[in-house]
DNA sequence: CGCAACCTGACACCCGCCTGTCATGCCCGT
DNA sequence: ACGGGCATGACAGGCGGGTGTCAGGTTGCG
């Protein structure tokens, strides 16, 4: 999963993209208004997180030019506390949830999976296929009961795939979502961690559709 | 916890002292009696496991020695299966308790769990002094309730503090304990080690007896 | 007061794991 | 059967945590 964060306080945007990335998501951060809106309008992000108070461009401004552009990308705002003008502001233009400062990084995250998974179409956090259950909230994975220890990137890319079971998932795809900007695109690392995968979770797991991707469905 | 192994199978007694070791004792291997009989009278155990069918010297005269030597170190058996004539020339002999061959290295942990307790006069899994406990089943050790992460040379030093709760205990008692034959003699790594742990659980745990070493009381 | 025992922060090494690269081999579709 | 796409084993660099060494400071005893 990958996100940004929009925040011109330079402290908070470090200090928040170290948490996330600790949480497991790549992370892109834009440090003014039109960084952020440039990244968000080019990129592809499972989500982004919006500090309103910023130079240059207003935050409403920004999420209001995606949501124009078509973007649906969900957007979590941070807002001032009992800021209730930017809430409402904010939920016209097409906000998702809220987040009040100062805030505990913890909350943050849950709301970020919460909407990370309602924007999937899911309705728990846990995430299955056949006997493999994925629980969003602990970050563990289980083969028909028993556990199974998963590195950090071998459990981005399988949590990915569940987020879109059943869809045709392109290498580049992945590559978007697992890693942040600079990644060398022309690299087999995703065939490899398929592999690794398969090894740990059973071959049948991943199909490969030849030329286009991988699908992870339920199997039949 | 310090243990000796005596098998003269080159294959099994490695084995063996691989699973111990994971398990957090410090192993010496003795593959034949007469270098099982020589440690296990001049070197510090907690226990010893002996196979029976050694080349050479017989299991049973090794045993023999060892208790005519005054030795009362805890002395697990490894037998043939169904042997009964074994089994009883052993408890003769001063075996504490007996596992047949082949055995289930789980099975022989768990013994050698029990064994090194009963020998040290505690009834249960679990010690404790003031609030903090450590359950030797699952390695870990708790604060007031809280889970506290020892490192697993941390964990030796405190469980052997704990399993002589109230006694003191020199530097090189520690040593022979916790770590195996070679090992630089002075070096003040005991001290290290015990600095961490206070660190950890709080400075009042562990009282240095000046000149003497140290000590793990039940707080008043 | 002076010495020895002990404490403790900093450091460097080592080791295991993670990760991306590469070379090679396989397999599928044409 | 051939070519491109994919699979996979092996490898090296990096990173982080654990461990022992050391130096300098502190403490307590005679």
């Amino acid at each position: 999963m990958r996100l940004l964060i929009v925040e011109d306080e330079p402290n908070l945007g470090q200090q928040l993209k170290n948490a996330l990335e600790g949480a497991g998501y790549a992370v892109d951060l834009a440090t003014d208004g039109e960084e952020g809106l440039y990244l968000g309008s080019n990129e592809q992000y499972d989500a982004i997180i919006l500090d309103l108070g910023l130079p240059e461009i207003d935050g409403l401004t920004v999420l209001d030019r995606w949501r124009k552009e078509g973007k649906s990308t969900p957007v979590l705002v941070l807002t001032a506390r009992d800021s209730w003008s930017d809430k409402v502001a904010g939920l016209d233009a097409g906000a998702d949830d809220y987040v009040a400062k100062p805030f505990q990084t913890e909350e943050l995250i849950a709301r970020l999976r919460a909407l990370i998974r309602r924007s999937s179409g899911n309705a728990s956090a846990e995430l299955t296929a056949g006997d493999i259950r994925l629980d969003t909230r602990s970050g563990k994975v289980t083969k028909a009961g028993e556990p199974v220890k998963l590195t950090a990137q071998e459990y981005k890319l399988l949590s990915y795939l569940l987020h879109h079971k059943g869809k045709v998932v392109s290498r580049t795809e992945l590559i978007d979502h697992i890693y942040d900007q600079d990644f060398d695109r022309d690299s087999n690392t995703i065939e490899v961690f398929v592999t690794r995968i398969r090894k740990k979770l059973g071959a049948e797991i991943i199909t490969t559709i030849r030329g286009l991707g991988y699908s992870l469905d339920e199997p039949s």
